[in-house]
DNA sequence: TGTCTTACTAGCCGTTTGGATAGGTGTCAA
DNA sequence: TTGACACCTATCCAAACGGCTAGTAAGACA
């Protein structure tokens, strides 16, 4: 294994003075390589510090103050965590943004995100290179930056009275877990130790939370957002 | 929109002779920089062009002659083109060793992906950056590469009499899609013009394909897998 | 203190499903 | 021609599911 943190090995110094300082957390070396890379020599930002769990992320900016964070929520099993740290990164160190790097467009998870401080939420597979850079610096200076189709996708979501946006507990998260191992909802209530009524209930609140109409689609939306 | 294909724009030259060519096809900017800034830096290889469609991977194979395709297999809606494209690559450009870098770990595409011609097969978030230099440089010498847990994978399915590694027919795939959109067999008899029975036949089909016991699980496994 | 809201729990009843079995067609290759 | 394979249909019955209604406990707030 890889140290969870590795510190700055100097890649092409340009401008020597106020550069914009960035902490990338990223389980994927060549996504933080490509990263650093756009960053570094596209935008003449620092990459002072590389992350691969949220603990190591959060010692990272512990130690180097960055002004910019950017962070793939997905660094561990589930994307709770991840959220867990935007809220812990804007509490304790206020100073350094957060720009959320992700691979999965969940309106639910950009809500979340957002709520609990990210400053801005891009998606991978839609950012080109300069956008990467622009993005970095507007959430350094203050703004919130929604890449292509996240604006429109919460837009809508908080257009519609209810539904979609709304979180989900984590026993029902635990219960849609269970539904997608294939389980019935008898042999879900005897690992929750709840009754099968119990089980029934908090899926029909996802479904109603989620917008789906079974359980299978119910496990397909969770697993495409990354919460299962 | 940025162009399909772009040539390679020289990105520090190093040794004059026999580099080794690579052309980089993904949807995903920052990976195609993250990996080009990798082999180049790093292993001394050039790579010549990049790629964001199966077309436009299949023309800088053409136009470029590489070594070495990397591909990843997600570049469209579906899986089953990037398949569709390693057959052809194979079939026509011999010469060009194919290693797919996907983002999901899953047994069936793994085998087809081998079985259609790919020579090595890692996956994103477990490669070291060394890793990659010297999964390019074995296809290229004719080895097969298999990443970290992906080889343990697919021995572990091939050592099952049977169930997992086998393909799902397009049908069964419609079936799948159709049932993640949470709706009934029955409504799913109507859209695909077929009987009940049948969409109940192909479940279980599926269901023992995927070593499913429960379609919500046959969803789960499919979406994870990027099959719908 | 009373009222609201939220998460969790539960039972009832009709519908949907899964599993086992047993067939039918058309196509493609050995 | 004979398999092999994908695809289609059907029936039976137990088990699982979905929709509805309703109670409890904890916290927020006026």
């Amino acid at each position: 294994m890889d140290s969870d943190v590795r510190a700055d090995v100097g890649l092409g110094r340009r401008s020597p003075t106020a550069r914009t300082r960035v902490v990338v957390a990223d389980r994927n070396v060549i996504t933080r390589v490509g990263i650093r890379s756009i960053l570094e020599r596209n935008a003449g930002m620092a990459v002072v510090a590389e992350a691969t769990s949220y603990e190591a992320a959060l010692d990272a900016v512990d130690e180097h103050g960055p002004d910019v964070l950017i962070i793939d929520l997905d660094l561990g099993d589930d994307t709770t965590r991840g959220l867990k740290l935007c809220e812990e990164i804007t509490d304790r160190f206020p100073a350094t943004k957060i720009l959320v790097l992700a691979n999965t467009l969940s309106e639910m998870i950009v809500i979340e995100a957002l709520r609990r401080g990210a400053n801005g939420y891009l998606c991978k597979d839609d950012v080109k290179a300069d956008e990467l850079g622009k993005g970095v610096r507007a959430v350094q200076e203050g703004d919130t930056v929604l890449g292509r189709g996240v604006g429109s996708l919460i837009a809508h979501g908080l257009g519609s009275t209810r539904g979609s946006a709304e979180r989900l507990t984590t026993r029902e998260i635990e219960v849609i877990k269970a539904v997608g191992q294939g389980l019935s909802n008898k042999q879900i209530a005897q690992e929750l130790f709840i009754s099968e009524s119990t089980v029934k209930f908090h899926l029909q609140n996802t479904s109603k939370k989620l917008n789906a109409k079974r359980r299978a689609e119910i496990v397909h939306k969770a697993t495409a957002a990354g919460l299962i």
